[in-house]
RNA sequence: GCCCACAUGGCUCAGGGGUAGAGCACUCCCUUGGUAAGGGAGAGGUCGCGAGUUCGAAUCUCGCUGUGGGCACCA
């Protein structure tokens, strides 16, 4: 029996029979054969050591395919993360250790989570077995008989995730060297050598067994691994740079907000922070106003009856602020439709009135469980620039399309060109027909059609309510950020009672959409933060301009400059203290101030300006009245 | 909520059983300097909170709170 390999290039090569991937390396040339790292078999990633039986389309994978290599050596690191565990520390089981984004994870079983200065023994004890270079060979065993293994060597998670595999098949495990095995569906390394030794051991952690927090919590171990000490050093200096632009660390070195645990996941905005949360909520009302919403404002604090009726208080009760006066229960309200149903219930409207949209910069607060508080990104106590539009079913896919158009303006605004829309359909636990379903998804599908837009299906995923588009932006450092949201809801008008009268005479129930751009202000502006580097475009800088003078001789003029400044409607600040312009420059640059207008004796005399702007070395002199009228042109916002 | 780590002047951090240290920032003085740190002096902290061990705790132990990294959660 003969086997035909036909290559990428579409070559062909003959052998006599079966034929091992390493085979074929050694067959093309000894290079090649040493770079192999696996083999593609008709699109299918084998180990290089299992013999190729028919003709097919083949493909040797080595460092160059960047992608597959990534994946086989964190792969193998992860294995040799758990061998070496196991070496040093026998009563630890294994449980399972995939690759993620950028590196790998373990999780064990153990007492005792592994401490920091376990995890460097564990690292150097994994260079240990990388230069060993023990052979990793695949086995293939018989169900039953892999689960009697792990359990009689007491590996309780590995049984029991062969015991959730269909009955009859068989698993493999892979042998290092000659003892220590793995249960694992491959393909891996040839052997332990070809990890390469630019890896490294990031940090412990905890992990509920399966996911699941009723579960016991196994430790994790992170790390990353790459193909060489170059791409290493750089991923460590990529995380250090995102370091930088933490918001929570500009947020301090910027003087924009605080927290502090009087009041934990509820931020303090200072002058500066909400200087430029006021310029985006000017920005996004303004925006609003013209697409034809009308902003409301509702209660913080709501009976109780409110949310048993919505249905809030069933799910969500424990993760709301109640509170007791004068024998009502109360709720901090954790969210605005509710409130937004009882606006519009106020009146008996027509469908003339439709579609209505009603805004609000609805301050909520949740109970968040103390793990997930994260800056501004995860907090208590929030604004979500909230809207619900109440439409009839014709209306959703219009209405669909309009936001979905304002949202892109407002992305691009903002600096985010790269948007990803996903759409999340039915789920098996859900409220209403499916006609009704039928309609609503096919609505908002139309709409997203409408605009040509790439749509990801997460199927399953809606809200029990109804379907919802969801809107992921891509920052400065490509990371996702899941931010707007377009929900179709036909529940909340029916359980809170919303009704209006069709051109038929009869009342009907409206549908409900509840849509977000930024979702919360706080978390968006930590986004923001993040995306810019503290370097804001010049109308959302916290301090846009600073006048600082190089002698005292300036002081007046500048202080004439600010006032003209500040009446201009630029946030503008003055430095007149007694130091270098050097030292100011640097300040100033070291700040994030986007403008600085440096005036001496030069600039009083002429009633001039010397502008120097954020990241640029060199400035211009412009007279006083051209500056100013250039700064408020630039400083307009979008 | 769960696991691990951390908590020292405004900020960044060092130290560590015998009652605290640096740099930057701050105040004052000298310097009036032309585009990324001029010089000098000074002030500033009951070492997150509470208990325990000890002759003595900021340091060791326990509890609490908060923060960080994960997990779980996220209307």
């Amino acid at each position: 029996m003969s086997v035909t390999l036909t290559l990428p290039d579409n070559s062909q090569r003959h052998f006599d029979g079966p034929v091992t991937g390493a085979d074929l390396a050694a067959d093309i040339g000894p290079g090649l054969a040493k770079a192999a790292m696996a083999v593609r078999v008709d699109g299918q990633l084998r180990d290089l050591d299992v013999p190729i039986t028919t003709d097919a389309h083949v493909a040797l994978i080595t460092a160059r395919d960047e992608e597959e290599a990534l994946e086989l050596i964190r792969h193998d690191t992860a294995h040799v993360l758990a061998e070496a565990v196991q070496e040093l520390f026998p009563d630890t089981q294994v449980t399972i250790g995939p690759v993620i984004k950028d590196g790998f994870f373990y999780d064990f079983a153990r007492d005792k989570p592994f401490t920091t200065e376990e995890l460097e023994v564990i690292e150097a004890r994994m260079h240990e077995i990388v230069a060993r270079n023990e052979p990793i060979r695949r086995e293939v065993w018989d169900r039953d008989q892999a689960i009697a293994h792990f359990r009689s060597i007491g590996e309780k998670y590995k049984a029991e995730i062969i015991e959730d595999l269909p009955q009859g098949e068989d698993v493999s495990v892979y042998r290092h060297g000659d003892n220590w095995l793995d249960l694992c569906r491959g393909p891996h390394l040839p052997s332990s050598g070809r990890i390469g030794s630019a890896f490294k051991l990031m940090k412990v952690a905890g992990a509920y067994w399966r996911g699941d927090h009723r579960n016991e919590m196994l430790t994790r171990i992170y790390g990353t691994a790459w193909r060489d000490k170059k791409e290493l050093k750089a991923y460590l200096h990529r995380l250090e740079e995102a370091e930088k632009r933490d918001h929570r660390r500009l947020g301090k070195d910027m003087q924009l907000f605080h927290f502090q645990e009087e009041a934990a996941g509820m931020a303090f905005w200072h002058p500066k922070g909400w200087a430029v949360y006021r310029a985006l909520e000017d920005y996004i009302r303004r925006k609003l106003d013209k697409a034809g919403y009308k902003e409301i404002k509702t209660p913080q604090i709501v009976d109780r009856s409110l949310w048993e009726k919505s249905g809030h208080w069933d799910k969500f009760a424990e993760h709301m602020y109640a509170l007791t006066s004068e024998d009502r229960d109360l709720a901090v309200k954790p969210m605005n439709c509710p409130c937004h149903v009882q606006v519009f219930n106020q009146h008996l409207h027509s469908y003339r009135d439709l579609p209505l949209r009603l805004s609000e910069f609805g301050s909520c607060h949740r109970y968040e469980p103390s793990g997930a508080m994260h800056g501004l990104m995860r907090v208590r106590a929030f604004t979500q620039d909230d809207a619900h539009i109440f439409c009839t079913e014709d209306q959703i896919r219009s209405e669909s399309e309009a936001f979905s158009a304002l949202l892109f303006e407002v992305y691009k605004d903002l600096g985010f060109e790269q948007v990803r829309v996903k759409f999340s359909d039915r789920p098996d636990v859900r409220a209403g027909d499916d006609a009704t379903w039928d309609r609503a998804e096919a609505a908002l599908k139309d709409a997203t059609q409408a605009m040509g837009l790439d749509v990801e299906l997460n199927p399953g995923e809606g809200a029990f309510y109804g379907p919802k588009l969801e809107f992921v932006l891509t920052d400065a450092i490509g990371r996702d950020w899941q931010c707007g949201t377009l929900q179709v809801d036909f529940v909340l008008p029916e359980r809170l009672d919303a009704s209006y009268v069709g051109e038929d005479g009869n009342r009907h129930r409206p549908v409900m959409l509840h849509r977000a751009i930024f979702g919360s202000f706080e978390r968006f502006i930590g986004i923001l933060i993040e995306h810019y580097a503290g370097r804001f475009p010049l109308w959302l800088a916290p301090v846009q301009v600073v006048v600082a003078t190089i002698t005292s001789d300036a002081d007046a003029y500048a202080q004439q400059v600010l006032e003209r400044l500040k009446a201009a409607g630029l946030r503008a600040e003055l430095d007149v203290r007694n130091e270098k312009i050097n030292y100011k420059v640097r300040e100033h640059s070291v700040a994030k101030v986007p403008v600085l207008l440096v005036v001496g004796k030069r600039e009083a005399e002429e009633q001039k300006l010397s502008v120097r702007r954020l990241g640029s070395q060199d400035q211009t002199t412009e007279t006083l009245d051209d500056a100013i009228a250039s700064l408020v042109e630039q400083a307009r916002m979008p």
